[in-house]
DNA sequence: CTTATCAGACAATAGTCGTG
DNA sequence: CACGACTATTGTCTGATAAG
């Protein structure tokens, strides 16, 4: 009957070669870098070339097991303490004093090939002179390491000395350590580690000191498994491009024409400021939420015409069709148009096959840029919202920072998951949303090769581990586990954005939220309205005052709707204090 | 084993420029 | 004019070292 140590041992090996389907095959520790993509905290197991197991399929053997961040508030990485058993990588220089590993291993060459350097290992500050004298010794050491293979176990927990990491380490040694044992996958003859100083090496067949004479809690391998299977959960946890909705922005380069038209048939061409726009004869420049001749507005009339289909008079684009970058198409083909929805600062966020006109609006605020087309950041638009917010599917957000807070605002009670793509080194803020790191070179519209990628697949984006920051599953465990923070955060967004819209508005809830179960109904001059938003209320307010108030067709009517009200009424005068809004409780 | 520090390498961004 | 290529600038990260 086999020892129950032996049954251990394989099963330790089983979830190694687990470990190793899960991450890839061990790393040759001279080939390493910082930049590979390496957990941020973990345990590290080695392997040396010569070193295999005595029983078949004698895969390698682990000769050290270790770990970093034990001591409370540490925060060296699983890379930094690898970079410094490896050294150098240049000139294989190293320092042995930083590395206990270096160290012995150190000794163990010195003896094996009969060398002699008095000053290694000890613990007095080490002189230039000392260093330089040392050095060729440090680059067999650095040599010596540099063959061995490493793989590591990804265990995200806090440092200190009670962590995870130190549990298993001390573990995993005291198991393989053959210390005073029989025992099981002896080294090989001619491992250097027989040479080593320390008769603990010698003994335990491990390039360890610490543990190697310590006994194991057989129940740490059920742990370790559980390790392993966390890592490979959030692996598994992909959302196919049928669970998937994408959010892309706008972009500048238009296909041409596709203009709405006056009564006249000239063409319009929409700007943020008209007012700014030269003069053209040919044409007539107006804002989406400006009035037409027959009182509707630009937008309101938009509506109207969409619904027309498949009649197109104009022979406007579906938004989808309306830019020239491949992108889109690519989009529209994978997800269909339905599911792709177009962030556009002109007219907010519109399902793919809404028919768009020919629009020149943007939220780049480069001075060059001619300044009727930028929309400034606390303009008032009547954003359209055709995103369904009780809808559960993944949202996916593609393109530049300049839209994020206005994509937050308009999600923002989106009822499913949102994550927003970046390809920056600090995430962007966008409260309540799951952050993924784009991978690319790009500098320059990388949001387009971003949309070809997850048109070929999405199982990149939900596995890419995250260098910096938490991994998708750390966050969405943050996201669930601090619903409240969540909502603070939110908040915290708002003043962060300024007067974005939304920001404003949020003290209607506020206000109607408060008022006592009894009261049914509100009305409220504009110029109350004024001192709660902090602003007096714009001047689409009294030009279309009864689109305004709609209880739908853009983002803010949440801000009562939420609260549990709608709007019954509205009247707009000339001034404030003759204008009113009636909310009514639901 | 951990931390602090520094210089150099590298990445991100905004802006400019040339081309079709 | 749109686009990509290029550049200047700024800021961040890495790797090396020394030392606690």
């Amino acid at each position: 009957m086999p020892a129950p140590r032996q049954g251990h041992i394989n099963h330790f090996y089983a979830l190694l070669e687990k470990l190793a389907n899960l991450v890839g095959p061990s790393r040759q520790l001279s080939t390493t870098h910082g930049r590979m993509e390496w957990p941020e905290r973990g345990v590290y197991f080695f392997f040396e070339n010569t070193e295999h197991r005595a029983s078949a399929p004698y895969g390698p053997r682990v000769v050290r097991v270790g770990t970093h961040a034990l001591k409370s508030g540490a925060n060296t990485t699983i890379w930094n303490r690898l970079s410094q058993h490896r050294g150098n990588a240049k000139d294989k220089g190293g320092n042995h004093r930083g590395s206990i590993f270096r160290d012995i291993v150190g000794t163990a060459l010195m003896e094996r090939n009969n060398l002699s350097y008095s000053t290694w290992g000890r613990r007095s500050p080490a002189s230039s002179d000392i260093r330089v004298a040392e050095k060729p010794m440090e680059q067999r050491v650095s040599d010596h390491i540099g063959q061995m293979s490493i793989i590591c176990l990804d265990i995200p927990d806090e440092a200190g000395p009670d962590s995870l990491r130190g549990y298993i380490e001390q573990n995993a040694i005291a198991l393989l350590s053959n210390f005073e044992k029989t025992a099981i996958d002896p080294p090989s003859k001619a491992w250097l580690g027989s040479y080593c100083d320390r008769e603990k090496v010698r003994q335990s067949g491990l390039w360890n000191s610490n543990h190697v004479t310590e006994s194991y809690d057989p129940d740490f391998l059920q742990v370790f498994e559980k390790l392993i299977d966390q890592m490979g959960g959030q692996k598994s946890e992909v959302t196919m491009q049928k669970d998937m909705k994408i959010v892309i922005q706008c972009a500048g380069s238009k296909n041409k024409g596709g203009f709405l038209k006056t009564g006249d048939g000239r063409p319009v061409v929409f700007v943020a400021n008209p007012s700014l726009a030269p003069e053209n004869a040919d044409c007539i420049y107006a804002h989406p939420d400006g009035m037409r001749s027959d009182g509707k507005s630009w937008r309101q009339y938009l509506v109207e015409y969409n619904a027309l289909k498949p009649h197109n008079p104009d022979g406007l684009y579906a938004a989808i069709d309306l830019y020239r970058s491949s992108a889109y198409a690519d989009l529209k083909d994978t997800f269909g148009a339905e599911k792709v929805f177009i962030l556009s600062a002109g007219w907010g966020l519109v399902r793919g096959d809404f028919l768009l006109p020919s629009y020149d609006i943007t939220f780049s605020q480069s001075g060059k840029s001619t300044p009727y087309i930028s929309r400034a950041i606390n303009q008032d638009f009547m954003d359209f919202n055709m995103l369904d917010l009780t809808s559960r599917y993944a949202l996916v957000y593609l393109g530049g920072k300049d839209y994020i807070p206005l994509f937050c605002d308009l999600t923002q009670s989106y009822a499913g998951e949102r994550t927003v793509i970046f390809n920056a080194a600090t995430p962007p803020k966008a409260p309540g949303c799951l952050h993924v790191k784009f991978d690319t070179t790009i500098r320059t519209n990388w949001h387009y090769e971003c949309a070809h990628r997850l048109s070929k697949e999405t199982s990149w984006l939900f596995n890419a581990p995250m260098k910096q920051g938490d991994n998708l599953l750390q966050q969405r465990q943050k996201l669930k586990s601090k619903p409240e923070q969540r909502a603070a955060s939110k908040s915290d967004a708002y003043l962060d954005i300024g007067n974005v819209r939304g920001s404003k508005y949020k003290a209607i809830y506020d206000y109607l939220i408060n008022l006592p179960a009894s009261q049914d109904q509100a009305t409220l001059s504009y110029s109350f309205v004024g001192e709660l938003i902090g602003t007096k209320l714009p001047q689409s307010s009294y030009t279309h005052h009864q689109m305004f108030w709609a209880n739908g067709g853009h983002y803010y009517a949440k801000f009562w709707m939420e609260a549990g009200f709608h709007v019954e009424g509205s009247h707009a005068g000339k001034a404030p204090e003759e204008s009113w809004v009636r909310f009514q409780r639901k």
